[in-house]
DNA sequence: CCCTGATTCGC
DNA sequence: GCGAATCAGG
């Protein structure tokens, strides 16, 4: 893959939307993180002072640059409404008994989610670790799979999409866009 | 351990 | 110019 001008100007969006590089990278396809960030320090456009990290490095070469001050850009972050919470799949029982008081999440109000987002899930939940209450950590997925009042009861277990509670396919159906809303007119 | 961006340097 | 490897912070 080649850095076409489409893909410059997506690259110059999201960068500026403040996607990070590895989101940029994946929306793009066919590039790594690392290829996107090269790209940005190419472009010029590296501002957004992480935390001053590896802004000061001095590694083997002494580079006495002399580097324009970028004008503070406010950060942007983006603005998602979260909207659900998970489903008891489609099993008949249900209970909602949790286990011993854990972070299962707040009841869910039936709602519309888009059926790519419940597909997925349905393919993760193949090759979920199955894992147990007492197996979660920080960065399990929490979803919760089955009825807890039975053996069937496991949680999803994949890694988490980093902060989120749930790994990457059940995000998709508990965190939903703003853009699902219908709005309705009166 | 997961993520993030920054930098270097061989290609 | 490109980006993997590496570094460094969170």
């Amino acid at each position: 893959m080649s850095w076409t001008d489409e893909r410059v100007e997506t690259l110059k969006k999201m960068w500026g939307e403040g996607q990070s590089a590895s989101q940029i990278a994946k929306e793009l396809g066919g590039v790594t993180r690392n290829a996107v960030i090269g790209k940005v320090h190419r472009l010029g456009l590296s501002n957004r002072a992480t935390s001053g990290a590896a802004a000061a490095k001095p590694e083997t070469k002494p580079k006495p640059e002399a580097k324009p001050k970028a004008p503070p850009k406010p950060e942007k972050p983006e603005m998602k409404t979260e909207a659900a919470a998970p489903p008891r799949s489609n099993l008949p029982a249900r209970k909602q008994i949790i286990p011993a008081g854990q972070p299962l999440p707040p009841q869910p109000s039936a709602n519309e989610i888009s059926p790519e987002a419940l597909a997925k899930v349905n393919e993760v939940e193949k090759k979920a670790k199955k894992i147990g209450l007492m197996d979660l950590t920080e960065r399990t997925c929490k979803w919760p799979v089955g009825d807890p009042a039975t053996e069937d009861f496991w949680f999803c277990g994949l890694p988490v999409k980093q902060g989120k509670p749930y790994c990457e396919a059940h995000v998709g159906v508990a965190f939903q866009p703003m853009s699902a809303r219908r709005d309705r007119r009166r």
